[in-house]
DNA sequence: GCCAACGTTGGC
DNA sequence: GCCAACGTTGGC
């Protein structure tokens, strides 16, 4: 099992949509690093939801429920994620299903800085990267910091 | 709103 | 293939 954080700006998609959703399909994104990031994800693997811009913070768990198949907006002309040079034969960007396991007392960014432990994280090494990949051990760290075991 | 860090684009 | 210019992300 491997272990990622995926980021959401609110206005995009907050925790309140996940919650309301259940599943949701983690589309949209047009970075090559995080898109290769999502095709490595497979069933089971956990997700941290992190909320990015304002207030930034963990504040849920989730888990792949469907690794990754192409993202179908990169095919839509209408939508803003339209790819022109992606294909049905040879699609570029890829989304997996996410499914909210639980939602999380808020572990805020802030928090997360002073914990040792965590300092090697690459939220803070690539702070840009929007699905980023977590060792075991951060993982749990974080779990045990939420008060999850 | 500012700005540092980073990714992408495009001219050469 | 290099790199300057530009755009975006995201914390503050």
């Amino acid at each position: 099992m491997s272990y990622w954080l995926v980021k959401s700006e609110p206005e995009a998609y907050s925790i309140e949509d996940f919650e309301r959703d259940r599943v949701t399909r983690w589309d949209c994104v047009r970075n090559y690093q995080a898109r290769n990031n999502l095709q490595a994800m497979q069933s089971g693997d956990r997700v941290l939801f992190y909320r990015s811009s304002k207030d930034p913070a963990i504040l849920g768990e989730a888990e792949v429920s469907t690794p990754a198949y192409p993202d179908p907006l990169q095919f839509d002309s209408k939508s803003e994620y339209f790819d022109a040079q992606a294909t049905p034969e040879k699609p570029r960007w890829f989304s997996p299903d996410l499914t909210l396991r639980r939602s999380l007392p808020m572990l805020s960014l802030e928090h997360l800085k002073k914990v040792a432990m965590l300092k090697d994280m690459v939220l803070f090494k690539n702070s840009r990267l929007s699905v980023q990949p977590l060792t075991k051990r951060e993982y749990e760290i974080i779990m045990g910091l939420c008060g999850v075991k």
